[in-house]
DNA sequence: TATATTTGACCGTC
DNA sequence: GACGGTCAAATATA
C-alpha cells in the first residue's frame, strides 16, 4: 500500500514535470500566438499536480515511515518542520505556478481580453526572447524552474532566459536587454551562466528560490547604481572537495520580484569519491553526465538532474526500478547517513523522495550526503 | 559546539 | 582612485 502511495505521488510529480515541459516548449518554441486559456489551464494543472504531490508527502501517512528516514539522520522532527522541508520544492513550484495563474487571470483586466493573446509574434522561437512580453517570460521561467527543480529535460533548453557568457561581449546578456546591462568595462569570467528566477511569493523573499545546490554566503556588496545589494555564494562543499562553484545573486532594479543569478564554475562535488546513490546505483552511468560540459546543464543540481533527466526523458516506467530493494549500500546513505530501521525498499523510496523534494537549502542535508575528504 | 551569516577590510582590475 | 570580488573575524543560529 505504501509503495502504491509513493507510486501515486511519483506519478503526480511525473505528470507535473511533463506538463511543465510541454508548457515550457510551447512558450519557447511556438511560432504562433499562445492562447491565454491554454496557459491558464496548464498552470492550474501543473500547480495542482505539484500541490497534490507536496501535500501527500506532507501527510502523516507518509511521515510515519518515509520522513522518519528522510529526516531522522538530520535530527529533524518528522512530524514538524522536517516534513515541510521535505516537500518545500513541490510547494515552491506550486506557489510559482499560482503566481503565474494570478498573472494570467489579471491579464484580461490589463486589456488582453481576447482568448488569443499574441504573447509573442509569428517570428517566435528563442530568437524573439527580447520581444516576448513579461507575462509570457514569467510563465516560461516558472515552467523552466519547475523542470530545473525536479530535473526536467535538462540543459539550456529548459532554462528560461539563460545566457552563457562566452567572453565575446562581457557584461552583456544574450537576451539583449539593455536596461540591465551594467559596467562593460570589467570582464566577467568566461563560462559564467546568467539566469533570472522569480522570487518566491511566500516565505523569505530576500532569498532566491532554491536551485538544488547548497550554497554558503561569503559576501555581500552594495553595487553602484543598483538599488539592491549583490550576494556572493560558494558551494558548501568547497572545503570538502574543493568544489569551486560560485554564484552571485542580485534582485533586479527594474523588477524586484526577479533575481538575477550568475553561476560561475562547475560543481565538482558531484564527482566525489562517494558518488550519490541516485546517480550511480539507481541509474548507472548517469553520474558524470554534465560534469565539465561547459554548458548550462553542468549547473544543474547534483542530486536530481542526471537521474531525473534520464528518468523523464527515456523511460518513465523506470520508476519501478527505483523501488527495487538496494543491496551493497547496506541501507546507509552516502557518507554515513544511516537509514534507521528502514526496509530496503523503503530506503529506495526515501532516496528518491529526497532527491525529488529535499530543498537542499539547509546545508546539513548535503553534508550527510557528501562525506568529508579523507584526511580532512 | 559546529556551522552559517554578517560585515568591514583587503586586494586586484580597470 | 573607484569598483567589484573575496577574506576572515565577529556574531548568530541550530
Amino acid at each position: 500500500q505504501r509503495r502504491l502511495l509513493m507510486d501515486d505521488i511519483f506519478s503526480q510529480i511525473l505528470d507535473a514535470c511533463k506538463l511543465a515541459k510541454d508548457l515550457d516548449d510551447s512558450v519557447r518554441l511556438s511560432d504562433v500566438p499562445i492562447d491565454l486559456h491554454y496557459l491558464l489551464n496548464s498552470c492550474e494543472e501543473i500547480a495542482g499536480a505539484f500541490s497534490k504531490a507536496a501535500a501527500a508527502l506532507h501527510s502523516r501517512s507518509l511521515s510515519s515511515y518515509t520522513s522518519q528516514m528522510l529526516f531522522a539522520a538530520e535530527g529533524m522532527d518528522s512530524d514538524g518542520a522536517g516534513a515541510g522541508e521535505g516537500s518545500s520544492r513541490g510547494a515552491a513550484a506550486t506557489s510559482s505556478f499560482i503566481r503565474a495563474i494570478d498573472l494570467l487571470r489579471a491579464a484580461p483586466a490589463a486589456g488582453m481580453e481576447d482568448s488569443n493573446i499574441p504573447f509573442f509574434g509569428a517570428t517566435g522561437g528563442p530568437s524573439s526572447l527580447p520581444e516576448m512580453p513579461q507575462l509570457a517570460l514569467e510563465i516560461q521561467a516558472t515552467a523552466a524552474m519547475a523542470l530545473e527543480a525536479f530535473g526536467g529535460d535538462g540543459g539550456g533548453q529548459a532554462t528560461a532566459r539563460l545566457a552563457v557568457e562566452g567572453g565575446s561581449s562581457p557584461g552583456r546578456r544574450v537576451d539583449g536587454s539593455s536596461s540591465t546591462v551594467q559596467r562593460a568595462s570589467r570582464k566577467r569570467k568566461e563560462g559564467t551562466v546568467t539566469t533570472r528566477v522569480p522570487a518566491l511569493r511566500t516565505g523569505n523573499m530576500d532569498i532566491p528560490p532554491d536551485d538544488g545546490y547548497t550554497w554558503r554566503k561569503y559576501g555581500q556588496k552594495d553595487i553602484l547604481n543598483s538599488m539592491f545589494p549583490r550576494s556572493y555564494y560558494r558551494c558548501t562543499h568547497r572545503s570538502y572537495y574543493g568544489c569551486e562553484a560560485k554564484k552571485q545573486v542580485q534582485r533586479l532594479d527594474e523588477d524586484p520580484d526577479m533575481f538575477e543569478v550568475i553561476y560561475c564554475g562547475t560543481h565538482t562535488c558531484q564527482t566525489s569519491p562517494t558518488p550519490l546513490l541516485i546517480s550511480t546505483q539507481l541509474l548507472p552511468g548517469t553520474a558524470d553526465d554534465n560534469v565539465d560540459s561547459g554548458n548550462p546543464s553542468a549547473m544543474q543540481p547534483a542530486t536530481s538532474q542526471p537521474a531525473l533527466r534520464n528518468w523523464l526523458g527515456s523511460n518513465p516506467r523506470s520508476l519501478g526500478s527505483l523501488l527495487v530493494p538496494q543491496s551493497g549500500a547496506g541501507g546507509s546513505r552516502q557518507g554515513g547517513r544511516q537509514m534507521q530501521g528502514g526496509r530496503d525498499s523503503d530506503c529506495s523510496v526515501a532516496e528518491f523522495a529526497d532527491v525529488m523534494f529535499n530543498s537542499g537549502s539547509s546545508g546539513s542535508s548535503m553534508d550527510v550526503i557528501f562525506s568529508p575528504r579523507q584526511g580532512n
